[in-house]
DNA sequence: TCGCAGTGGGGAACCGGTTCCACTCCACAA
DNA sequence: TTGTGGAGTGGAACCGGTTCCCCACTGCGA
């Protein structure tokens, strides 16, 4: 209700020396900054944000673009997201993606260029050039997570390496039998992730001279999808491989629950390793490569907010590999003596 | 940058016959309808959210007040929250709520009073008297999940009857050593949810007779929390449960996997059951009582909504209880029969 | 023929801030 | 003494829509 009008008044000064007594720019003297302030305390004046947004043409807030709200990844990236936006007192606008074309179509073509955002987040999305054109032709940052892009900024893990050095910290471990359990080769989420760690596993197979067919079966990228899949690979006692790559941490979780139901002892005969660094890593005792998510988020708040400040012109792309840590447990180890 | 302006004048009207046809609210003729649609389509118009907001006083945004954006149940109920907003073209601006209390403060004095939202669902939260009047001082509608307050429109289940129901069913089944391993009973988050749940198995206990010492014990509410719980629950032979009424399904999975571990076989020598209807419930059998929180999601934002249409003042608040569904599964049967 | 209601549309005010511009002091250097 | 420049301030324009108010025109009933 009270507009700043109103302080001015009370202060006795005019509306443009209360702006700039409240928002710190220009000349104010140290008197009228005192006179506005305490009217401002007194009224318990609170400015409007759109009337502001409305005048600079900055919002100070950031549209996040995320699939999916439920599953582990992108659940950690945007608690990361959020915590450095909230830090650096920027809104957060999430809009999610879904997969059906024509929705996907409406979050493009209605709501990011509405004005409402100074910048965009997109996680684990493959843009196409059209959105990305979309995007860039409204002159805000953009920045990816989960793969890279040359067109925008990003950031992500080396996908393929990972995978390959998970395969071969089995391969030095002496297994000849690993079979990779990963997500769908075609899905357009997730930047190709899945196809990138498949690619990984067969470098490093192919290295090592162990390529083989059968050496990949897609499952869905979760607990239950690693399960089934699982059972299924393992089913077979003399074609069962002595290892597995499984494309995350849930995928590799699955996998440790189907051996225990099947009887086979993880890791003295099944060895498993995931990547993700999930929550319950630990308590199944699952070696993984950890990928910090959450400081993805951060890391890409910090590339968007890099771009925003007002006098830095276009800052150039940039295609950012964060760090992963591999943490041994005990599910993998040296595969049982041959029978 | 094509303001309406511009779109008026490629069209020969004025302003606001220009936004007359584009609105749709008053009077315009077909021919200059057409005429607008005509130009704003050439131009690429997209009106700016902002200046509408500023001119109507309304946002179509939502704010969202939520602890955590990694457990299960938050996760599910932001996903109902998003659907049906985005279903209704309102944005939604998330703000993560931190136990720190000035962080916490902070959201309510600077983020949700900026006139930046025009209502705000509060996520699993104890609002405090004062939290509580500082929103409806805004007469903005507020809604909160996961609990009742009198002051203010709830959607959540009946937590109480939940657990009693849970828990008689065991007794039904024979069981007299039932134990419930829930949430810390003063976590502020969360509404009591914790406490509900404790009181519920209590006065089913009770109600059979069965009350005992040491019916209780506090887990973290994740399935780790469970699994340490259960392990320590279950150490001892002589004295160990036939039943557990988990707080929540992922300490029941904890406590399935712990019981694995020990060697207790679920079902026969230990009942399990759980409340949530999480994802992974059907993996491990779990007989569990589904609150389906995207209802509840989709739920909240008809009670924002309905409260938000132009005519209709103030609307009374609604303490509105959903159903649940009782999925009984694998992990609950009679008790083993005493040695 | 006059009056009135209903359409249609233009001008201008308005939402609530920010910022450009012009102007006044006043200190200090030339 | 005049000039210069920076501090400090108010008035007004502006951001980009929406909407109030008023006027013009048409058709119809009295």
């Amino acid at each position: 209700m009270s507009a700043i009008a109103d302080v001015a008044r009370l202060a006795g000064v005019s509306k443009s020396t209360a702006s700039r007594a409240l928002t710190g720019n220009g000349y104010v003297s140290v008197a009228a900054r005192a006179r506005v302030e305490v009217a401002a305390a007194e009224m318990g004046y609170v400015p409007s944000g759109i009337a502001s947004s409305l005048a600079t043409g900055l919002t100070r807030n950031v549209g996040v673009v995320i699939p999916y709200l439920n599953r582990w990844f992108f659940a950690e990236v945007l608690e990361g997201i959020e915590t450095a936006l909230i830090a650096a007192a920027y809104d957060l606008t999430l809009y999610r993606l879904h997969h059906e074309a024509a929705r996907r179509q409406r979050i493009f073509d209605y709501f990011l260029v509405r004005k409402r955002v100074d910048a965009v987040i997109a996680v684990g999305i493959s843009l196409s050039p059209h959105e990305v054109r979309a995007l860039t032709a409204l002159g805000k940052p953009i920045v990816g997570i989960g793969g890279d892009v040359p067109a925008i900024s990003t950031v992500s893990i080396d996908d393929v390496s990972a995978a390959k050095f998970l395969t071969a910290h089995l391969v030095s471990l002496g297994h000849t039998r690993i079979v990779h359990l990963g997500g769908d080769q075609l899905d357009q989420m997730d930047f190709a992730v899945h196809a990138k760690r498949l690619a990984g596993v067969r470098q490093a197979l192919a290295a090592a001279g162990l390529s083989h067919p059968g050496d990949f079966r897609e499952v869905a990228y979760s607990i239950p999808g690693g399960y089934a899949g699982a059972l299924a690979v393992l089913a077979d006692p003399s074609s069962r491989p002595t290892a597995i790559v499984a494309g995350c941490d849930e995928i590799a979780i699955g996998v440790i629950l189907a051996a225990r139901q099947l009887g086979i002892d993880v890791p003295t005969q099944l060895s498993v390793v995931g990547i993700d660094g999930h929550h319950l890593a630990e308590l199944f005792g699952l070696t993984t490569l950890e990928q910090h998510p959450n400081r993805q988020g951060e890391r890409a708040v910090e590339l968007v907010l890099e771009r925003l400040v007002p006098g830095a012109g276009a800052i150039a792309n940039e295609q950012i590999t964060m760090p992963v840590d591999f943490i041994v447990r005990r599910t993998s180890t040296a595969p049982p003596h041959m029978e």
